[in-house]
DNA sequence: TATTTGATTCTT
DNA sequence: AGAATCAAATAT
């Protein structure tokens, strides 16, 4: 089943473990296209100098700002689309990057910004609310993951970020 | 208006 | 270690 509002509108960094192992779901056409969430990062609030929100509300990053379950997709290194997913309550700049998949059936593990080029999401999906939308949903589809299989490691390719670069906010499922 | 800089990935 | 490649942020 998709996930509901209810489910991205709390703390952040527990939508970050708990969306480890929820089914990520791209409709393209007639085709779904499903990966499963097995790493994910989170970034918080304007005091998180990693967080792209540190400057304040800009054009870019608005979307971050208002309801949880929406989609905020930016271009980095002007090449490469990545997929967060807002959460907590409108006018608090939050979300969660979708940092790791596996694409079902197959095995093989791709990274941020390959898994938005095999999924066909572009900004032309930003701001699309993922608990409405026809095109782009998380579901849940029964998959457990243990307590124990989830890992939590400092964030990545953040440098500029200081000290905050350094919280364990990065969420991943041991292989 | 011009320059710098990335929430990455692949090549050398 | 460096390139690819562009929009947003910052400097001018």
């Amino acid at each position: 089943m998709r996930l509901e509002r209810n489910f991205f509108e709390r703390n952040t960094l527990t939508v970050a473990k708990e969306l480890l192992g929820k089914v990520l779901v791209r409709k393209v056409g007639k085709k779904e296209i499903r990966a499963r969430i097995v790493e994910t990062e989170a970034y918080i609030g304007e005091e998180d100098k990693a967080c792209h929100a540190r400057f304040g509300k800009t054009k870019r990053n608005a979307v971050m700002y208002g309801r949880a379950g929406c989609a905020y997709i930016y271009l980095c290194y002007g090449i490469y689309e990545l997929l967060n997913i807002v959460t907590e309550g409108k006018g608090f700049p939050a979300a969660v990057l979708v940092r790791g998949v596996v694409f079902l059936p197959r095995r093989s593990q791709i990274g941020p910004g390959k898994l938005t080029k095999y999924l066909k999401i572009t900004r032309a999906l930003n701001q699309e609310d993922l608990t409405k939308s026809e095109k782009l949903w998380v579901e849940d589809d029964g998959f457990k993951v243990k307590r124990s299989q989830i890992k939590s490691a400092p964030r990545i390719g953040i440098p500029y970020a200081g000290t905050w670069a350094k919280k364990k906010w990065r969420f991943n499922i041991e292989k």
